[in-house]
DNA sequence: CTGAAAGCGCTTACAG
DNA sequence: CTGAAAGCGCTTACAG
């Protein structure tokens, strides 16, 4: 079933049919009508890899740097979403295994001709998003670079959603609020984090308390670190983890430890993901609206796509939701 | 860049580039290594799309019903590691949108001349999977089908890996095992779930206690199913969870009742997500090797492009990981 | 507004 | 063992 079988079904040139395939100009009513017509008749689907031979394949790559953080199904939500009404449809990538880089999987997508690329929580810097920006339209999430020219970026506004956890714990009372983030030396949304947290602690007076504890993503580090954290001389009476699923480990340990949470200690996360409203972590968390990122991503580079050539620079704006974990007050009530 | 250039390049025609390229036969040593240095030199790279013209894509199709599940992070794993030294790679279609349905996703990559497809946890019977096996060589995980002749399938004995939970709890002093199932007509694996756990309750003599709920996968349904069950007049003193992320809620709700678990309540999940090892979790699971499940579909599903007819039904024997949501003994020791 | 023809970058018989 | 030519199913100037 090709477009030949539909131009001679509905009695016209195969580039007739070709025009109605891509909604381009130039064609009456009636052709149109009766080409559809053909085209519903014969159940007929354009062949993508040959449209991109000459034109496009209405693909676009996603890019995965891993399967296990439940916040990239958000994303993912949006995108399904921004992609409904079009004829493209998003095809993901994972890189998770050290086999499979990044960059190896964005090369095997433009192989397949794909017609742009969404790299979320990108690992590689502006050099390496540059050399894919000039082959493919491309758009990060997660990946602050207000300077960059040759993509566009969504993100939501890390440095602000940080500066609203230390806020909270602070009207809450808390005082020696230590961050759990990540070693990483290329992140920029830690980076935009980390500045967030030093900034919202000097803000309200503790900056003698700033604590910031680095480390792998890998759960036995995680233990290490959060049990080291809390038997130590300095306490900390807050942890803001920069992710939520540290912050579960993290309530983990401390209950191990006897400590309650939150009269002895006030756990946030960020993300908002599912696992927050688990009844026994109740976990107050940064929502950075996953689904509204991955909608904007999607349209942005569907207009880039299409031809836009000035970049922009989406970003959303955070709000925490309390939960149990950081409000002594909830349970006294 | 293209086959053409490698073939100026190396002085011979673009038929002896593509047949070193497909490895085919019928080309010497010299003018395999002559042609070689030239695609390293020009650092060709040939368009799957033109390739799946005539012949392959070298792509795989994966269906996900979902990326919120961490058990299928672990399948990912395994189907990278088997594709890791093939020309293949391997593109992902998530259909947890409403908007996605696992048949639109097929159909969107057949369109792209996807060479095969690779079904996770379908919810498709075997009429539609018998529509897609015969245009596309199709390997399926998670669908118990033995009698499936058009496609093959992978999947962990799931009977077996139910029964071996029922059996570990009542040698450990449980008997009223009560079973947290899900709604679904269609799933073949909760099928072999729920019929290896009555086995296994009656080969313990505990037939009198078979029980199961069933709820959606819907946070607050589960909650209020594992409420009601928790505080009913026939309150049991373990429960089985069809999976992981269920298990973990039980637990919740069990504690905001005031229970002890292991020895007010014994749980346990299925899949061994890396959830299980959490410190305030704990939970003993069954595990699938994900990743195995993982590797031999890929491994199956490259044999079928390559032209196997005869059909292969691949079981992972399961094993149970022991940890303290139901060994009271752990915690007295 | 409509259509005939060239061509995208490969693979595949087929001939030498 | 090697190569010239046809063709996969589309899109794109171009001519009418």
């Amino acid at each position: 079933m090709t477009i030949r079988d539909v131009a001679k079904d509905a009695g016209v040139s195969v580039a007739a049919v070709s025009k109605v395939l891509r909604d381009a100009y130039g064609v009456s009513d009636a052709l149109r009508a009766n080409v559809r017509a053909s085209m519903d008749k014969l159940d007929y689907r354009p062949l993508a890899a040959a449209r991109g031979m000459r034109g496009q394949t209405y693909t676009i790559g996603i890019v995965l740097p891993d399967l296990r953080n439940p916040f990239f199904a958000d994303i993912m939500d949006g995108v399904n979403t921004a992609l409904e009404r079009t004829q493209y449809r998003a095809m993901v990538g994972i890189s998770q295994s050290s086999v499979e880089t990044e960059m190896g999987i964005v090369e095997s997508m433009i192989d397949r001709q794909m017609d742009g690329m969404l790299m979320i929580g990108s690992t590689e810097d502006r050099k390496n998003l540059d050399i894919i920006a000039r082959r493919k339209p491309l758009v990060t999430i997660g990946h602050h670079d207000p300077e960059a020219t040759t993509f566009d970026t969504v993100n939501n506004h890390d440095q602000q959603g940080a500066m609203l956890v230390v806020k909270h714990l602070a009207v809450n009372g808390y005082r020696k609020i230590a961050m759990f983030s990540l070693v990483s030396g290329t992140s920029t949304i830690l980076i935009q984090r980390e500045l967030g947290y030093r900034r919202g602690m000097m803000e309200a007076g503790l900056g003698k308390h700033i604590n910031i504890t680095s480390s792998s993503q890998i759960l036995r580090e995680v233990q290490l670190n959060a049990r080291r954290l809390l038997t130590g001389p300095q306490r900390p009476d807050a942890i803001f983890c920069w992710t939520d699923l540290i912050a579960l480990e993290v309530i983990s340990v401390a209950r191990e430890l006897g400590l309650d949470i939150p009269n002895d200690l006030a756990v946030v996360g960020y993300d908002n993901t599912m696992f927050c409203d688990f009844a026994q972590n109740n976990l107050t968390s940064i929502d950075q609206s996953g689904e509204q990122l991955g909608l904007q991503a999607a349209r942005l580079l569907i207009e880039r796509i299409k031809g836009r050539a000035v970049t922009e620079h989406f970003v959303v704006t955070p709000r925490i939701v309390v939960r149990q974990s950081s409000t002594p007050a909830a349970i006294s009530a």
